[in-house]
DNA sequence: TTCTTATGCATAACATTCTTAAGTATTTTT
DNA sequence: AAAAATACTTAAGAATGTTATGCATAAGAA
């Protein structure tokens, strides 16, 4: 019983990190784990964030999904489906027209990165 | 005639740099640029921005104005106004609860940024 | 062996944040 | 005299994400 109680402020407190500041960066934080490691399916995504960021940033699934398929339907990503294990797996990798957009999305991001961190501390920007 | 096409042109480059990336922080940096000048108005505070990051960020009145009055509501912001040559000008400044409030949402941007670099970067991350 | 957790994807309802656009009004610049 | 800047307001809609639910199989714990 107490466990269990501690599992679900365990789980309370993964989602409380979940700050309104990722709003927006879903988008690039798939398109680069694409450029670096090739191919991944929408599960692998999930974990790989969370193991990158120590449990800090959790993606959801009602986000993910959706996005994988918005990215897909831009013609940014192209998808093929595996069965692994009895399992369907649907993977995705950067088109050409999906590499060229990382690319200038990881410009903007760099560029978000500086101004945010000129606003936050002006002192150490010059 | 061209004087003024290019100007549509050079607002219309200006709006573009407005990522969906900042989605998310413009309460931050509200907090941030009040804890810092003691108090501002609206107005001065887009002004601000947009001097900070010369250009790239402008915050518009639609999302500054209804921020400023729910950062109120919440009891983070305290309003005073004045009459500056016969125009209106309303003051904001952290209330106490504000700032104690403004010192987590700058931690949360510093672990945001510092997560995002590691994703992007993931070779300087150590 | 049965219940739970993990893996894997999908989507609908709702909340939040922001853009776009329109409105009001005064002052300064062209 | 017209345009741009200053100064604030708010409504409609877009974009993004959360919460919740659903389905299905595999692996692990009780």
């Amino acid at each position: 019983m107490h466990k269990k109680i501690m599992h679900i402020f365990v789980i309370q407190f993964r989602l409380m990190k979940n700050s309104q500041l990722y709003k927006g960066s879903l988008n690039t934080i798939i398109m680069k784990l694409l450029e670096e490691q090739g191919r991944m399916y929408g599960y692998e995504i999930t974990q790989k964030v969370k193991e990158i960021t120590k449990g800090e940033l959790n993606i959801t699934e009602g986000a993910l999904y959706p996005a994988l398929h918005k990215l897909e339907a831009e013609g940014l990503l192209d998808v093929e489906v595996e069965k692994v294990d009895n399992r369907l797996r649907k993977y995705y990798k950067l088109t050409e027209k999906g590499t060229t957009e990382t690319v200038n999305r990881l410009a903007e991001l760099e560029e978000f990165i500086k101004n945010m961190q000129t606003i936050v501390n002006p002192k150490l920007s010059y």
